[in-house]
DNA sequence: ATACTCTGGTTATAGCTTCTAACCAACGGA
DNA sequence: TCCGTTGGTTAGAAGCTATAACCAGAGTAT
């Protein structure tokens, strides 16, 4: 405690060295994991990828998990980025198809690292409380699409579990007010919650390989799932 | 090559033995999923249970993915099953949403052998052939609930794509037959991939407990997609 | 009944994994 | 110049899958 924490958080050249090494380490892991999903990860090969033996990771990584979930945090950014990056003018219904084939384009873009997201990696894998907050800001720019929809009665009850559940939970309503200040919530809620299964079904069918042999129907079938649900909230 | 095959295939007492344990082994194993996950299961903390050492199992699975696949196939019965069971008389509508509940109601009993079938359980694991066919079983009983329908604009490319599918596959011109003699398979097809890619997601969502805090959202959510498939197949 | 074969169990072991403990050199700040 | 923190090392514990070698006994054929 004596020759410490001066220069609070910033960059001393230890610390730069750290956050390299750090990065390295996630980058080496990324390819591991692009190889051959979540369990092909091995601290031993990224060490030895590294140009370093074994224990030396958990200088700069407490565990697997903890690896893991940082990584896990980074995708969610990325593919939140991907989404964001496909907010559009025009008509909702448009709108909803590239969001949606933003989301697909990133997923079978990385395949493992969408599973890693979507899948439950580890065993006994719990995802911090952190990846929801970062898994709505994938979801947000849905919602402004929907806000100004109105649901056809097979949805109807759908909007009603979603008018309570934004009722009683504060931080669910900050983040529609967040993405979509106008429009009915709970219909907004509605028409996002459907898109997000949707995306979930048809992408993890894709990158499990389910449509080989079918041409490439994962966009075509996305275009025709997406359409449905426009209709189904009336956009 | 003396005292041996009598009895082709008949079950001798050691057969019938063998086959005893297998079974009990692989009862212990979905214990053990049931519990943890696919990636819980311990070959070594089997054999303990079941009262014998670790490589007493290799007597009777090859390996531990040969357990795995054995598993998955009967899994894939087992859900079969349960959707063949919710097969009705009545509008295709009502048909189309029991179907759904039945599938749904068993994978939310099985969360963990849903998704030992949905997702990808091991590093490198590769799916049989054999697999793809108990798939089909499952998904077969949706098929006659679309075959009288009429797409939707929407969903006219994905019919298109499905009508090449199944004149380059003979297998699923087949497959089709089986289970909807009658009707334009194209749509048939279209309303099925559309109805288990819907599935896939809400399901996978719901099991992941990506739905906790918003009420039991996975049955109506379920039911909002699959009257939308409905109107998008024009049921 | 007796002799033989095949099978289902054992122990030992290789090689892999994550992760902890103890130790040491060297870098950087005072 | 000195000294503490840090990043690396080796050693090792506990666990896993899987193979090899071996052995007793159950079942079968003579």
């Amino acid at each position: 405690m004596r020759g410490t924490h001066h220069n609070e958080g910033m960059s001393t050249p230890r610390q730069r060295y750290r956050d390299q090494v750090r990065s390295e380490i996630k980058q080496i892991a990324l390819v591991q994991i692009g190889e051959g999903g979540a369990a092909a990860l091995s601290l031993n090969a990224v060490a030895k990828q590294l140009g370093v033996t074994g224990p030396a990771i958990y200088k700069y990584f407490r565990s697997r998990d903890d690896l893991l979930t940082e990584l896990i945090l980074e995708g969610f950014d990325e593919v939140a980025a991907a989404v964001r990056a496909a907010v559009s003018e025009g008509a909702p219904r448009e709108r909803l198809h590239a969001l949606a084939r933003a989301f697909h384009g990133w997923a079978v873009a990385n395949p493992h690292l969408f599973q890693l997201l979507a899948g439950t990696p580890s065993p006994g894998y719990e995802a911090p409380p952190e990846s929801v907050m970062r898994a709505r800001n994938v979801l947000g720019p849905f919602l402004p699409v929907f806000a100004g929809g109105h649901c056809r009665p097979g949805t109807e009850p759908l909007r009603e579990q979603m008018r309570r559940w934004v009722e009683e939970t504060p931080a669910v309503a900050e983040w529609v007010r967040a993405f979509a200040p106008e429009g009915d919530p709970a219909t907004a809620l509605a028409g996002t919650v459907m898109a997000w299964a949707q995306l979930q079904g048809v992408v993890s069918l894709e990158v499990q390989g389910q449509f080989a042999g079918m041409g490439h129907s994962g966009a075509t079938l996305l275009a025709a799932v997406m359409d449905a649900l426009a209709d189904s909230i009336g956009l």
